[in-house]
DNA sequence: GCTGCAAACGTAACCGATAACGATTGCAAC
DNA sequence: GTTGCAATCGTTATCGGTTACGTTTGCAGC
């Protein structure tokens, strides 16, 4: 037994075993070319020092390693469903899952963080790379798949249908009756911010509603960046009755400025969301939202990687997966306090 | 601009910039002994090929590399949350993270996959690591920090008070009035299921209420494992009033199986769980639960991992955060169908 | 007995970076 | 004009593996 002090290493295991590291790695890596009782003997050897390859070492000699990569900005309720739907596609593929995320939320880094992080694993480490909600185009010299890209982005991506999502819950409060309805943008750049943008602008003039400037505020998707946002809009001498928010980070936290200012939901205020992130279910009354599968984000681009990089890969380059309205508590007609 | 070929490496930088790669690393790293007007040709270059260090070559020759690990089995929830508590841990701290998860789920890999996993990443990628309910003892060259350890570990962990938590629940029954408690224990080996078993002992006989044995079940955490055990409990002669499973999961695994046998919850059976996921607020009763902020757990152990790496850990080895017991509408006085 | 060939294994180059060390240069002090 | 020293930069060994290639050995065939 290794006992805690430096790792064990190849050549360790060539001395004990009496035979030099490229027989090791014959061993190891099952080729050909190794006798019977050397094979013993160096698996013994193993065994007893409790040897595992370095995936570091390896990764930088071969050039495929069977892992693949997944580079986050940063860790919400979003990137832990996109998450579960990768595993469940890599489950039983031979490709371990690499997560990298860097500390500095929000934080110096600004733009730029994914081709930096891209480049620092890819080459090496591993053989793809997924990459959440990136800032600009990204580049690399292995295949990558965009979750949710930026505006403009030709790489290989798997988005949401977030027009057709942001059009049909913006038709939703219309139904309802409002025609004062405010908007808060998600991070400009992204295309999923905006198409859900251009959806609000469609399905009201469709609706024949003119669009007021003065009730789009900027976000950033950050729940955060919604609060001075939310109060703005219902500061204002004709307040909006209704609040689309393009995440529902952003929902939740519009609806809780709303009760601070005293305002009832949905009674005073309607307010939807975008996304469908599980505490949408939870508060009282619970968010309308557009649901995108999260999950079906992560399984299907985890699913496109991995035909990319075995270079079988038939289907279309950009995929676009169908949304859901979710109808639940937090809309209602205007001016309706029940 | 890189065309997406091959990555571009130090040598191709120091080829361009007409110098050794020697002076390329000495400019990225910020040493000293490089002129001005080197360091501003070196930079150029970097800046036109586009260059980022490897992780990979760069943590194989030095010792340290900034870099935490974090290694488990799965992703569910409960470690969706313990990874928002890491990486605000880690905000702004320089350190970056890399999870490293298998892809095979439940599968060939068994017992043993966090030494295996901790060995590949350990002593050259990560300065250190955080291990999620490892099945034995880890052993590694950098420092371990252990989230709910196997029992009788001695390494560096955060667990939840799961004693004071179990016993807070069963107390919660028996003040209710309950004499009966059936129980269904967690995986056998992890140090939570021994202590949330001790913690149901303890409230009882300090009750002065016998332990019957046939009302103890031996369940592993897994939500399907609870089944047969909920409807073994349940079909006996002289039923239990309640039963305290030791996870949510199965405790509203046991729920289901209640209501398929056309008991009512709590009128004929109460239930009460541990670790409130956020399922448990959802379902119809809400489920009574201990819970154990999975946040928290992964905060302490990133700060505690921090710590250790820096070599100016002063606290305890092993951290033990408090629980709060959660009553919902699962758990009533018994034959008392509301 | 010599040749031929394949099996078995070692040697050394290499992946991309770092760092100890040595070599070169410029300039001030003697 | 030397010497001495610091600043600057290249050479090379090295991290832990992998692999092309060379060498040794055993054995069949002539």
């Amino acid at each position: 037994m290794a006992e805690g002090g430096a790792p064990v290493t190849m050549s360790d295991v060539a001395r004990l075993a009496g035979v030099s590291t490229a027989t090791v790695s014959r061993v190891v890596n099952g080729r050909y070319g190794v006798s019977a009782s050397t094979i013993a003997q160096v698996r013994s050897a193993i065994e007893r020092l409790g040897y595992e390859s370095s995936l570091v070492a390896t990764s930088l000699r071969r050039s495929r390693t069977s892992v693949l990569g997944l580079v986050t900005h940063s860790f919400q309720s979003y990137t832990a469903e996109v998450l579960k739907g990768v595993m469940d596609a890599l489950s039983q593929s031979g490709f371990d899952l690499i997560i990298y995320a860097n500390s500095d939320l929000y934080g110096t880094y600004s733009d730029g963080w994914e081709q930096r992080h891209l480049a620092r694993l890819s080459g090496t480490l591993t053989d793809g790379c997924i990459v959440v909600t990136p800032s600009g185009e990204v580049r690399s010299g292995t295949p990558v798949v965009v979750i949710d890209p930026a505006k403009g982005s030709t790489a290989p991506s798997v988005t949401a249908d977030n027009f057709a999502g942001a059009t049909a819950v913006v038709q939703h409060l219309l139904g309802l009756g409002h025609r004062r309805i405010g908007f808060i943008a998600g991070r400009a750049g992204l295309e999923s911010a905006w198409s859900r943008e251009e959806g609000y602008r469609r399905a009201l003039s469709e609706a024949g509603v003119p669009i007021d400037p003065q009730l789009v505020a900027r976000g950033s998707f950050d729940p955060e960046s919604a609060a001075p946002l939310a109060r703005a809009l219902l500061d204002r001498a004709d307040p909006p009755t209704a609040i689309f928010a393009a995440s529902d980070g952003m929902a939740l936290k519009a609806m809780a400025v709303a009760k601070d200012l005293g305002l009832s939901v949905p009674g005073d205020l309607s307010v939807a969301g975008f996304d469908n992130i599980p505490e949408s279910a939870l508060t009282e009354p619970g968010l309308t939202t557009v649901d995108q599968s999260m999950y079906r984000l992560g399984y299907e681009a985890a699913r496109m990687l991995r035909s990319l990089v075995s270079g079988d890969w038939e289907g279309p380059g950009q995929i676009v997966l169908p949304t859901r309205l979710v109808v639940r508590g937090s809309t209602a007609a205007p001016g309706n306090p029940m």
